[in-house]
DNA sequence: TTATCAATTTGATACAGATCATAGGACATA
DNA sequence: TATGTCCTATGATCTGTATCAAATTGATAA
């Protein structure tokens, strides 16, 4: 069952989309060896939220560290007069809740239900200690999310609203494919306002430019919130400025 | 010494502003002890790059891994009809050349002029699995580059030219006092169109806004590159969106 | 000293994207 | 069936920043 389906069957499904093993995240993710997956299973609480829902917030005492199951969750980021930065968006297999000093550095919400295996810190900590391996592995996540941060840098501080959509678009479908499912369609269950949010800009230019890229017939949208790259490479040529 | 010397004392200075120890930026940092020092120090080059040389560039095979020692460099990609984004300025004791594949997914660019340690990618490798521990502090330093990259983010995404230029000499100021220095005045060897680069801006709007804030008493312009902060605490309250 | 070149500053104007306003559709709840 | 909420789409207008242009300053070299 992919993440698609896990959404479109409904809340219940979409909450729980591997059945009754709560760290199939985990196994998915590749990163684990059978005997560190064993040890996790130990210490690991489960935990749901529906669409909406906050799971940590910026400026909170760091006590969890999570790694998400089933579902889609936004990382963001927040100024006083409620300006938002969506920072990145998180997966099943993704994980977050390291935090440098003692404090979340940034909030995460349920984009659609969600399904999340919590670690209190602690015994997380105590883990990395009798699996060193686990550690040369998250170091080469964070490097993987690095380059994605820099590359979104790139895109904020230098792209057009257009370039900034099909970069979007080019990303999730890129996304899909290196995870050995079809590149297109892609799944977008965040609203115009989230990827807004994401990309640097308004709902209402986001929105403008899905519709342009509709009618210069490069995109279709699908039911289910699906849409379709009809030409992935002149999308991606638009993404990298034409 | 420290950096702001180096650079105002010309050229020589700059480029080894520590005299003959070619792994004073390792030393500085704290990130290693004793005996990794020395295993580095017997496998180390010491290179050399004068103002706005480039030291790797973007997409090129990643064959070395480097430590700033002197000078201060920026960390660029681009486009292909040649709009920059500045992802990162590199200080004395920071590190660069870790590539997820095979290439650099940046360039590196002399904004001073620089000195630098080159160790072999595949020496570099080997040095790691003699020393783990070197892995959990990069991880350390990896995580905390990753909150830098999403403050960042904040930053290009969703904050006024004010605000952008605001951000840039609160975060140099507390960068400063982090290192035990003087939170004013701060050095700012990069140029307007640098700055610009990393904040999202042009040079000229970038230029206004130093004016601006000049004009209404916020900051001064020194001699020597160097910027005083009047009132470190109505910026940052103006960074933050107040 | 004068010439050269890069960086900064300032002014005038243009425009991409924000803001404001409205309407329709999907979906949940009463 | 009615009612409310959220999301998307789209039109009209506004504005912050980019763009284009030119003068000024500062550093380096001849």
């Amino acid at each position: 069952m992919n993440e698609n389906a896990a959404a479109a069957a409904g809340p219940t499904a979409a909450i729980n989309p591997c059945g009754a093993c709560p760290v199939r995240g985990l196994a998915v993710c590749g990163v684990l060896e059978p005997d560190e997956l064993h040890a996790l299973a130990e210490i690991v609480h489960e935990v749901q939220r529906v669409h909406r829902q906050s799971v940590i917030v910026e400026g909170d005492e760091a006590h969890n560290f999570f790694i998400v199951t089933g579902g889609v969750a936004s990382v963001e980021k927040l100024l006083a007069d409620g300006r938002r930065q969506v920072v990145g968006f998180l997966y099943p297999s993704d994980f977050f809740g390291l935090a440098i000093d003692g404090c979340y550095a940034y909030s995460v919400t349920a984009v659609t239900n969600l399904s999340l295996c919590r670690f209190e810190r602690q015994r997380y900590l105590a883990l990395i200690d009798r699996f060193p391996k686990l550690e040369h592995r998250l170091l080469g996540m964070a490097s993987n999310e690095l380059a994605a941060s820099q590359e979104q840098m790139l895109v904020l501080g230098r792209k057009t609203a257009r370039e900034k959509v099909a970069s979007f678009l080019s990303m999730l479908s890129e996304r899909s494919r290196r995870l050995g499912r079809p590149p297109s369609p892609v799944w977008i269950p965040m609203t115009r306002g989230d990827i807004g949010d994401y990309i640097g800009l308004t709902t209402e230019t986001t929105s403008r430019k899905f519709t342009q890229l509709r009618k210069e017939g490069l995109i279709a949208v699908l039911p289910d919130a699906m849409i379709e790259l009809l030409d992935p490479a002149e999308l991606k040529r638009i993404a990298d400025g034409g």
